[in-house]
DNA sequence: GAGTTAAGTGAGTGAGTACTCACTTGATAT
DNA sequence: ATATCAAGTGAGTACTCACTCACTTAACTC
């Protein structure tokens, strides 16, 4: 091997990646990826030989980084080193793991959320590995809360899914509206949301 | 006037809006649109000079659809309507309400959801509207509810964000994993996700 | 330092794009 | 019937794109 390979090609996924992200799959060019790489076009079609392969690495690029590895381990280990603590403690650590991980990776889950509507095996290989994976460890929490008493008897799926909406939307909504201070203050609102979550908004 | 211009221009912004939702805009094509509309590939030309103009069209008819009069005023209808009922059967109206309007329009919705990311103008227009006439109608009822010392005292906006986060999450994960019978049994869910919102999921 | 070969190049290509324009069509007015 | 002109056409144009390939560069062997 001469000339590092494999840094040319992550060099060009990266590259690929940030362009997607700016403009979407359809809109980016094979030269401006090039560009942004640094690497002539021709080198672009030595790894990646259609510009549909660029897209799909990105996403298994990506589903490797969520689906197995950050992801999943990095849930895990939070409801591990918090497992004796409150439900609101417990559910304020996941939350809080799951934004850093939002913010860190912003720009891939973008581009996969915008090409798994156009392309059908980007979206069966994301649905696939982190909803089957995530959402059952999810679950499990509700499910423990339930078996001890602390929740009602609420279809799980629902319950999380409510929880990932709002968590969701409140990251989307922040992103999306005010940027420049995204992510300031966000404890005092996960605080409310979790609360929110587990007592209502109606007065006792 | 011959042969109706107004009829060919709603023909052409239509299948704009069509193959726009199923491939974005870039990938669309000016020929594929005009085969949509059946007309000539020139007649396109005579009402958008630029495709992008096409683009702004639809967003446009979309904002005056949603922004001005079916979403404000359908909700401001609903409202009105349920002004003496529970609390639980307003939002439920609206809800409901809601829903339909998200399936009437989701084709449209879909593409200024796509598209915003990379269009600014497009990005204000469907904000300084929707956000800054629906968001106040909505947070109008938490603010009542909270006057009538029915709700805690929580940030109406903050609560408005996690119950729409909460419906907007369920009918995206209907409409994207399910998709053939998104809408079936929605009602019971949307039960579900309200008496989530209004008690919360912990054991009173 | 000549030879080997993987790694990298970039001008070139053909397909296909957004957009143009000289032209045709057909409903209406006279 | 004829003239008028908005409405509609589609081949043509200039250009951009994804992708190719004959070639160069440089790290390695002997």
């Amino acid at each position: 091997m001469k000339r590092n390979a494999k840094e040319t090609e992550k060099k060009i996924l990266q590259a690929a990646i940030n362009i997607f992200s700016k403009k979407g799959f359809s809109a980016a060019t094979t030269s401006e990826i090039a560009k942004e790489a640094k690497v002539a076009e021709g080198t672009i079609f030595k790894y990646y030989p259609k510009k549909k392969e660029l897209l799909h690495a990105a996403m298994v690029e990506m589903i490797e980084l969520f689906g197995e590895s950050i992801a999943i381990d990095s849930l895990k280990k939070v409801i591990q080193e918090n497992e004796d603590q409150s439900i609101e403690i417990i559910l304020k650590a996941i939350v809080l793991d799951r934004i850093t991980l939002f913010q860190d990776h912003l720009q891939l889950i973008k581009v996969i959320f915008y090409e798994m509507q156009f392309h059908k095996d980007i979206k069966e290989l994301f649905l696939s590995k982190v909803s089957k994976n995530g959402i059952p460890i999810f679950a499990q929490i509700f499910e423990k809360g339930k078996k001890q008493g602390q929740f009602k008897d609420i279809n799980s799926l629902i319950a999380m899914r409510s929880f990932m909406g709002m968590i969701i939307f409140m990251l989307l909504q922040r992103e999306f509206l005010y940027k420049e201070n995204a992510f300031e203050n966000i404890e005092e609102e996960v605080d409310v949301l979790i609360d929110i979550f587990l007592n209502g908004i109606k007065r006792g």
